[in-house]
DNA sequence: TCTGGGGTCCTAGGACCC
DNA sequence: TCTGGGGTCCTAGGACCC
């Protein structure tokens, strides 16, 4: 972030955002499916076989069974409408034929290095906003204000492209908030600039669920009120805004539909809770599949612990989190007197989080989360943290039978 | 054939303290 | 004792995002 005294009258904000990007990721292992109908989700239980002749045999959508969801799809299999977050039973109706392969976070994440290390050579300003997309300050590069970005966003374009064989799609504006939507405009390898003056032509058309931060929610609140585009919400009254949204949420929509967003692009940050959550095959009920759930809730624990020992962090608020069948979200927490990343210390308290649940209806996902995180090297007293490093173990004798998901409570 | 997994931030009430 | 105000922590839920 600037000081003040460095802070440079204009500001030029790239987003940077990867095109269909697990996907993209994927057509690079198997080029052979370039142009196909193509989407990612699922569990591990679809990877392509390949054949004695050396050719690959591909998992179709028409054969998947099971609760996943589309995480990426390519552009040719996003002409069936089959888009991310869409079921893959769903999915399955509309493209039978598309190529489904499992997610591969671990390739991914080192695609995501790769094209990250990439920009910051050509402009060091970053803030990650997850594996596939940054933002980029570029207001402090030499020239960068002579032709508003432009030389630099095809810089940022080529490094991307050279250091990963993938596209990406890249919007430059006086702050974030524009940059984000100009990103989308020229889907994919799109280069969008757009200055403050070009706001009611080009942005106020657009729908304002386009606002990050404008979501389902507030998207039919606003319909409701007869507003559905960025220019309504800019014409809409503020004081009318401020009434029906809070004085915190409302002014921002005002301030949004204009295009003003004062803030920084953030180069560092710490995270602030690791979680770990699964979703059954089948409903499961706390009475007759205790076992199966115990095992479940002991798994989570463990892979949590060994989450935070990896990423060397400890947590001392640990909750829960359940997902009934009727989609019904419930958490609990409980913190606890000192850090900890101890699988056991999580599993105690995430069982005692637990008791203060009714658990009538069955259960559909299961979560562990810690939180008020500390750096391990922060700690001041080591003894806090209770047992070393965790048993990459499942469960040592005597921990999974803990007492959990006794009879529900009405 | 309904709807994954990992996050952030905000709000709001109650406890507790000064 | 009463009234009251401010601040922080804890907990639960919800909206939103990638």
């Amino acid at each position: 972030m600037y000081s003040s005294a460095q802070t440079p009258a204009r500001r030029l904000i790239a987003h940077l955002d990867m095109d269909a990007f697990y996907a993209s990721v994927e057509l690079l292992r198997y080029p052979d499916l370039r142009g196909q109908a193509v989407v990612i989700g699922g569990g591990r239980d679809h990877a392509p076989q390949v054949l004695a002749d050396g050719t690959r045999r591909y998992a179709r959508l028409r054969h998947y069974v099971g609760r996943g969801v589309i995480t990426t799809a390519t552009y040719a299999a996003r002409a069936f409408a089959v888009n991310s977050g869409l079921g893959l039973m769903k999915a399955a109706a509309l493209a039978p034929d598309a190529v489904l392969l499992p997610v591969d976070f671990d390739e991914y994440r080192k695609y995501s290095r790769l094209f990250k290390a990439a920009v910051r050579r050509v402009a060091p300003v970053v803030e990650d906003r997850g594996i596939d997309e940054i933002y980029i300050d570029l207001s402090a590069l030499p020239g960068v204000h002579d032709d508003g970005g432009l030389a630099i966003g095809r810089a940022l374009k080529e490094a991307v492209l050279a250091a990963t064989g993938l596209t990406c799609s890249v919007g430059i504006t006086p702050n974030k908030l524009l940059s984000k939507m100009c990103s989308e405009f020229d889907k994919p390898d799109g280069l969008t600039l757009l200055t403050a003056d070009e706001i009611p032509a080009r942005i106020w058309p657009l729908p304002a669920r386009k606002i990050n931060g404008i979501g389902p929610k507030a998207s039919d609140r606003l319909a409701a009120m007869g507003i559905a585009t960025i220019g309504d919400l800019a014409a809409a009254s503020p004081q009318r805004l401020l009434d029906d949204f809070g004085k915190s949420y409302g002014a921002w929509l005002h301030e949004a539909a204009h295009g003003r967003d004062e803030r920084p692009v953030v180069t560092e940050s710490e995270p602030k809770s690791i979680s770990r959550e699964t979703t059954f095959d089948r409903d499961l009920h706390a009475v007759r599949d205790k076992a199966r759930l115990t095992g479940l809730l002991d798994g989570l624990c463990v892979e949590l612990a060994g989450d935070l020992a990896r990423k060397g962090y400890a947590g001392r608020t640990i909750g829960i989190k359940l997902r009934f069948d009727d989609f019904r979200i419930v958490t609990r927490d409980l913190t606890l007197p000192a850090h900890t990343m101890d699988a056991r210390s999580i599993r105690r308290a995430a069982g005692e989080c637990l008791k203060r649940v009714d658990l009538t209806r069955r259960l559909r996902l299961l979560g562990v989360r810690a939180g008020a995180l500390a750096r391990l090297a922060d700690l001041v007293a080591p003894a806090t943290v209770a047992e070393p490093p965790v048993a990459a173990e499942p469960a040592p004798p005597g921990y999974a039978g803990l007492p959990l998901f006794d009879t529900p409570r009405p």
